[in-house]
DNA sequence: AGGCGAACTTACCACCGGTAACTTACCGGC
DNA sequence: GCCGGTAAGTTACCGGTGGTAAGTTCGCCT
């Protein structure tokens, strides 16, 4: 078998393998069985234990990076900021529903060495810059210095990234559920809610969008 | 030396090394070495490298926590919401500060097996539940069910989070900066920034209260 | 043909998490 | 005072796993 073919191969496994035990429990000798392979094989293209999740959490990170870009410049010029922000954050947690074991592998940050765990950081830091790309373009955002436009992102991967694993232990929580929050949270601003007494009309109308945990 | 003072001795070493190392690259025999006693003793105490960390982070929950309800319990009971948030926002990052090896423990997340990962997620699970409670007393949240609470109190520790991992490279945003941007962020809303046109004022005013990263 | 490189294997090492068995020292009761 | 029990601590060891060296097969190009 080709190299290309049996790396693609590789991986596939790996991820799911990695996803499936955590790193630490996962072996090579596993993997290599499951591909149908043996070990020095693996070390030969890859390098390392390491080095395989490393690449691995690369071809996650295209993905997420193809998933999320795509459904933002799919929306129409004109549409409101709100939801094109909004399409963002959807994305993502869809591409973490139909990609559950690359999203494991963001979890495994602290198992690896520090270069893998920049790595890993790396897939943040790239969802940093989409993001903070996108809220450059706010009208009174656009001002601001760059660093800070960062410093905004975090917050919003932030809270996208914890509630994705909030929610990976309460399944009636769909994509649309998260999204909502997010979108209530970082936002509209948790300030906002606090503010507009209920009474006096649904508080940016989330009540009833997102469905409580436990019913 | 009685068993009480010398767990806390290896406690105290085991979170070093953790933190300096990794919980892959740090062996067992390192942190006996440092302490001056040998390997089984610590098996005897805590059973396994996972219990070692376990233990390790129960010690920094407790002392987490006690530092972010404090600060929370110190504000004024007639102090506005704002500036109560605020203060337990505060607490997190100057604890952070102050006790870095601690927080990057939580890093080590997927370092371990299942159930030891269970026992680190359970020190967001109880920053998550103070926040809650926080949240639950904002007008205009107290009708909102317990599910909701919980999902906004995620947000929040992730924006937190997220930041202080950010700030870890950038020594020149303070824990005052980060403050600002997460209330920013998470309280006010991005949302609030973007449609308030900058030439009509200052955006919330944060553009003077957060230096940008590069300067 | 022949050889050359890529794909792949067998056999092995070293290190580290974990354990069994033993030694030492303190402490309470007669 | 001495003696039994328990807690603190050690030496010596095992097994598994990451990682490697050397060898083998196979296809391809001249």
């Amino acid at each position: 078998m080709p190299r290309a073919q049996r790396e693609e191969q590789i991986l596939a496994v790996a991820e799911a393998v990695f996803a499936e035990r955590g790193y630490q429990a996962t072996t090579m000798e596993e993997v290599a069985d499951r591909v149908g392979v043996t070990k020095p094989l693996i070390y030969g293209y890859f390098g390392s234990k390491d080095g395989l999740l490393s690449a691995c959490v690369d071809r996650a990170r295209a993905q997420l990076r193809e998933a999320t870009v795509s459904a933002w410049d799919a929306m129409p010029g004109d549409a409101p900021l709100e939801a094109v922000f909004e399409s963002g954050i959807r994305a993502f947690f869809d591409f973490i529903d139909e990609h559950a074991s690359a999203f494991a592998l963001i979890q495994q940050e602290g198992a690896v060495a520090a270069s893998t765990s920049r790595d890993i950081e790396r897939i943040r830091t790239q969802q940093s810059a989409v993001v903070a790309e996108a809220l450059g373009r706010v009208p009174g955002l656009t001002a601001l210095p760059a660093g800070l436009l960062e410093g905004y992102a975090e917050v919003v991967i932030g809270a996208c990234e914890r509630v994705a694993v909030w929610r990976l232990g309460r399944p009636e929580v769909t994509a649309g559920d998260a999204t909502a929050l997010v979108m209530a949270g970082v936002w509209h601003g948790i300030g906002s809610l606090a503010v507009n007494d209920p009474a006096a009309g649904e508080p940016r109308s989330l009540a009833g969008r997102v469905r409580p945990a436990g019913s």
